[in-house]
Parts: C-alpha cells; sequence; structure tokens
RNA sequence: GAGCCGCUAGCUCAGCUGGUAGAGCAUCGCCCUUUUAAGGCGGGUGUCCUGGGUUCGACCCCCAGGCGGCUCACCA
C-alpha cells in the first residue's frame, strides 16, 4: 500500500472512535435485506405523503453512502445499492444514542438501515431512518461529486472505484452480460449445446496468431494459450454433437490497442449439415434478435453515425468489390501486379508473399473502412483461409464470409474443411509459409487430421467477437471499456 | 515498435518570462433537525511521475527513463 494520505490517517483514528461507540467497522453479522433501492424508488415516485403513511412499511436496505449532507442533529444521505439509490434521513430524535455513529459516518461506507418512507419538504423520497448498522467502513476517499473520476488509466486499474462513482459504466458491463446472455439464449433455443474446450493447447491453432506460452512442469511440456477453440471443437462435430458452441476467451500475443486486448472473448459455433449460406442467414438471424433484445431497436447510435440492422444485409464478393475499385485483372490474377498495385497506392506489400494475402492487404487498406452498415464479404481467396472448404466451382476461392459493421470485422465464418486430404495439404502449405518466416501461419495438427479421418459431417462454423458486438451496442470507443480489467503494465 | 499529447493535494484542475505551489470538492474543528454541489466560520494538506543536467535558484529549460491516452504498424 501506499503511504497513506492525511485523509485516510484520520479516518483510522474514525475507525478507533467508532469502536470506543461499541460498534464493529468491518461487520461479520449478517444484515437482512428486505428491499433494493431502485425498486423502491420506481414503487413509490408517485405516491404522495398521506399514502406513504399509510402504509407505514419497514425497508431494510444496505448499501454504500454516496453523499452526505450532515447538520448539527440531523443528517441527510444517498444510498447506492446494485439497483440505484435512495435518499436516507438520520435524526438525533429518532435513533438517539445511535446519532453519535451517524456523525462518524463518512462518504464511502457501507450500511444497513432500517426505516419507513416519507416525502421532504422537497418532495423527495426519502427513508426516515430507525435505526441502522455499521457495515463497512471506508477509509479511502471517493472522488469528488462533481466531476467523478475521469481519469482514464485510474478508472482501468481501479475498476472497482470507476464502478462506484461512474452509473455509465456500470449499465455498460451489466448489458455486456445481457448480450452475452442473448447469444446463449440464441443458440440454446436453435438446439446447440454449449461446451468448454481446452485453453491450454499443445499445437495452437483454429486461427493466424501468435500464442502465449506457458509451461506445465508435472508434464515437463510447454503448453500454449489457445488462439482459438476450432479445431477442438470441430473434433466434437466428429463426435456427434452436431450443434455446437463456445462462448469463452482467446489469448493472441499482439498489440495492445483500441480494439486489441490480448484476452478477449469469442462465441464460436458450428452446425452439421449447414453450409456458409445458411450461416449468413443464420447469424443474421441471431444478429437482429441480439440487437432488439438489448437495443429495443434495429437502429443503433454511434458516435457520429447509425448504424441500420435491419435485415436482409448485403452480400458483397470479395474480388467483385476490389473489381469495381479499379484493380486491373493482372493485380486480381497475380502476387506480383498486385503487390506493386498496394505499393503504387502506397501501401505496405513487404510482408506479402501470397496473392490472397495480397489482396487482402488491399481490401483492408481501402474496402473495409467503408463497411459501416452491416455488409457480408464472401469468397476469400483459398490461401487466407486454411481450414475452409473451397467454393465447388471456384477452388482458387473459399466458402466463406467476414460480417463488417462500422468498419471492422464482427464475425467471420465458412463452411467447414471436412476432407482431411485437403486439409492436410493446406496444413503442409501453411508450414511452407511458416519456413519462409510466417510466424502466424498454421502449425500441423495431426490428431484434428485423424479425426477428420473419421468423418466430420459437412458444417458451416463461425465466430463473433464478443467485445467488438458489445462496443458496437455500447457505443464504446474503446475495448477497454466494455473489458472490466483491461490489460495494462505494471503500476510503476 | 514509431509519432504526438498528458502526468501538480484523495478527486477535478490552475500555476505567467525560471524566483521555491494554489482553487473547488473531500478532510479536520466549531455552529446548524427537511438537505440534495446544503450553508456559515476557522485549520492542515504535496516524492509537482522518476533520475540526471543547466542555473545563484527548476513544477517550468535540457537529457534519459516510467506509466497512460490517441494515431500509425501487427491483428480479431
Amino acid at each position: 500500500m501506499d503511504e497513506y494520505s492525511e485523509i485516510v490517517k484520520e479516518r483510522i483514528k474514525t475507525i478507533q472512535e467508532i469502536r470506543e461507540l461499541g460498534c464493529e467497522p468491518y461487520s461479520s453479522e449478517p444484515f437482512e435485506v428486505s428491499h433494493t433501492a431502485g425498486p423502491v424508488v420506481d414503487e413509490w415516485k408517485e405516491a404522495s405523503e398521506e399514502a406513504l403513511q399509510a402504509t407505514a412499511r419497514e425497508y431494510r436496505l444496505a448499501g454504500r453512502i454516496v453523499g452526505l449532507r450532515n447538520f448539527g442533529k440531523a443528517a441527510f444521505a444517498h444510498l447506492q445499492d446494485s439497483t440505484g439509490k435512495i435518499q436516507i434521513f438520520f435524526q438525533k430524535d429518532q435513533l438517539g444514542e445511535g446519532f453519535k455513529l451517524v456523525k462518524k459516518l463518512n462518504v464511502g461506507d457501507i450500511i444497513g438501515i432500517r426505516g419507513t418512507l416519507f416525502r421532504t419538504k422537497t418532495n423527495e423520497l426519502t427513508v426516515s431512518v430507525a435505526s441502522f448498522r455499521l457495515l463497512t467502513k471506508s477509509i479511502r476517499p471517493l472522488p469528488e461529486k462533481w466531476h467523478g473520476l475521469s481519469d482514464i488509466e485510474t478508472r482501468y486499474r481501479q475498476r472497482y472505484v470507476d464502478l462506484i462513482v461512474n452509473p455509465g459504466v456500470r449499465e455498460t458491463f451489466k448489458l455486456r452480460t445481457q448480450i452475452v446472455r442473448s447469444i446463449r439464449h440464441f443458440l440454446d433455443s436453435k438446439g446447440f449445446i454449449e461446451v468448454e474446450t481446452p485453453m491450454m493447447q499443445s499445437v495452437p491453432g483454429g486461427a493466424t496468431a501468435k500464442p502465449f506460452k506457458t509451461h506445465h512442469n508435472a508434464l515437463g511440456i510447454d503448453l500454449f494459450l489457445r488462439i482459438a477453440p476450432e479445431l477442438y471443437l470441430k473434433r466434437l462435430l466428429v463426435g456427434g454433437f452436431e450443434r455446437v458452441y463456445e462462448i469463452n476467451r482467446n489469448f493472441r500475443n499482439e498489440g495492445i490497442s483500441t480494439r486489441h486486448n490480448p484476452e478477449f472473448t469469442m462465441v464460436e459455433f458450428y452446425m452439421a449439415y449447414a453450409d456458409y449460406r445458411v450461416m449468413m442467414d443464420f447469424i443474421q438471424n441471431l444478429l437482429v434478435t441480439v440487437v432488439t433484445e438489448n437495443t429495443g431497436s434495429l437502429q443503433v447510435n454511434l458516435g457520429d453515425g447509425k448504424i441500420d440492422f435491419t435485415p436482409p444485409w448485403p452480400r458483397l464478393r470479395m474480388m467483385d468489390a476490389l473489381r469495381e475499385e479499379g484493380i486491373p485483372e493482372d493485380a486480381l490474377g497475380g502476387l506480383e501486379a498486385a503487390k506493386a498495385w498496394g505499393t503504387a497506392k502506397g501501401m505496405d506489400m513487404s510482408n506479402v508473399h501470397s496473392l490472397g494475402k495480397a489482396l487482402d492487404e488491399i481490401f483492408s487498406e481501402i474496402i473495409e473502412p467503408r463497411l459501416v452498415q452491416p455488409t457480408f464479404v464472401i469468397d476469400h481467396p483459398v490461401e487466407l483461409s486454411p481450414l475452409a472448404k473451397r467454393k465447388r466451382d471456384e477452388p482458387h476461392l473459399v466458402e466463406r464470409f467476414e460480417l463488417f459493421i462500422d468498419g471492422r470485422e464482427i464475425a467471420n465464418a465458412f463452411s467447414e474443411l471436412n476432407d482431411p486430404f485437403d486439409q492436410k495439404a493446406r496444413f503442409e502449405s501453411q508450414l511452407r509459409d511458416r519456413e519462409q518466416g510466417d510466424e502466424e501461419a498454421h502449425l500441423m495438427d495431426e490428431d484434428f487430421l485423424r479425426a477428420l479421418e473419421y468423418g466430420m459431417p459437412p458444417a458451416a462454423g463461425a465466430g463473433i467477437g464478443v467485445d467488438r458486438l458489445v462496443m458496437l451496442l455500447t457505443a464504446s470507443p474503446s475495448i477497454r471499456d466494455v473489458i472490466l480489467f483491461p490489460q495494462l503494465k505494471p503500476e510503476a
């Protein structure tokens, strides 16, 4: 702990004084709560003083003092619990000896009260406290009531304080939970079962990304935090789970930004006997449901603009989009021409070794940022998608789509490659990329191939970035605003 | 990883051309039984992010470093 400030030293003195009054500042006695602030305020906000007196019901509430106005022989405070806040009123006449403890209270303390409702002269619904107990003394001062806590670093490092004083933050995280619940409910209702697959993998696969490495002492082996659950979920398709999903963390050892946290949440789901076209309809359906349930509308406000989720969403073939951009045919069909075109447009193509990568580079640079309204980009080059099934009539492309909203990829899906021979060839091709210095190329996963050899039903699979979806629906500019404890460097 | 910006009391912030640090809230004392940014009177706040340097003198100028934000790069 850091050096105590004068204020904290004062509060520590107060703790002693509280004990001298015979009260325990860190109570272990249970406090039985009968009501919570939000519902009480909602129920009685219209009621007259007479109506309140007529009920004479007793309320037992607990929460944190977030405002305190002390008079000589009376005091007003606001009590905040997880549902909202309500004003409470202490009077010496009512509390007698107990009023001495009121003098020892500070903003930040957690108390439990018992009392009845009334209306003040200014007509605010208030609990007149008949008795109360200090449940937890707070010795650190909360941020100032006017400006609150705005220092971004402190908000992330001490999220507990952020949550106490910034109601919008609480709302964002409650909404995040509801969004996840909506997704889960939707999938459950369509016959999917939720599973948990390994977070620690000896062959990290299912995505192109750099993994975190760790070590298991007893086994004496290195393990990797998973970059995706994909290869395990597909093993479950082989095992006969025809509709499976997992909502959980992935870990990628890459840069941190307003759109990237080293651990992030994905929902991945797999549907046997479907293909990517079926999946496009399915995802559109899922998101329309989730958006409606959580925002009450299909129009979502987003800082400067608006996202309209009204289906159907346009489907844009990646190659057509590039062609419309005026990219010449030779660049669409040849690595060198594509690189030259990109370089001429000011892009860094030095790390690009395949035509697919080159086209992807051009696409993300000039087309993605314009895809503000929900748009499916479909039919990607095969080199970009080593786990996706080839298009029947265009084998250099795969049956894949990405959903873009607000210029960002929200979902990625494809018809799953279930041909073990092609899968093996794709892994081998990835290994060659790796030898050429592509650290993110896939590794060979022999057991996955063995599973495919037993036979995986044709299926479509999809992944949706939950954090980014929540950003969208809460109009949060940074991923750190939708992750309770975002990764930061340790404090100095 | 690069560029730009920020870091001063618990919080939010001011601090001139370099002369040794302030306000509001919070806190402490006194007064106050319907306030809600309660009010009145009075008091104490500090590693000015850290370490060097320049200077008679550094919150301020220079150098190095730390942490954070944004943008870019990598990526989802």
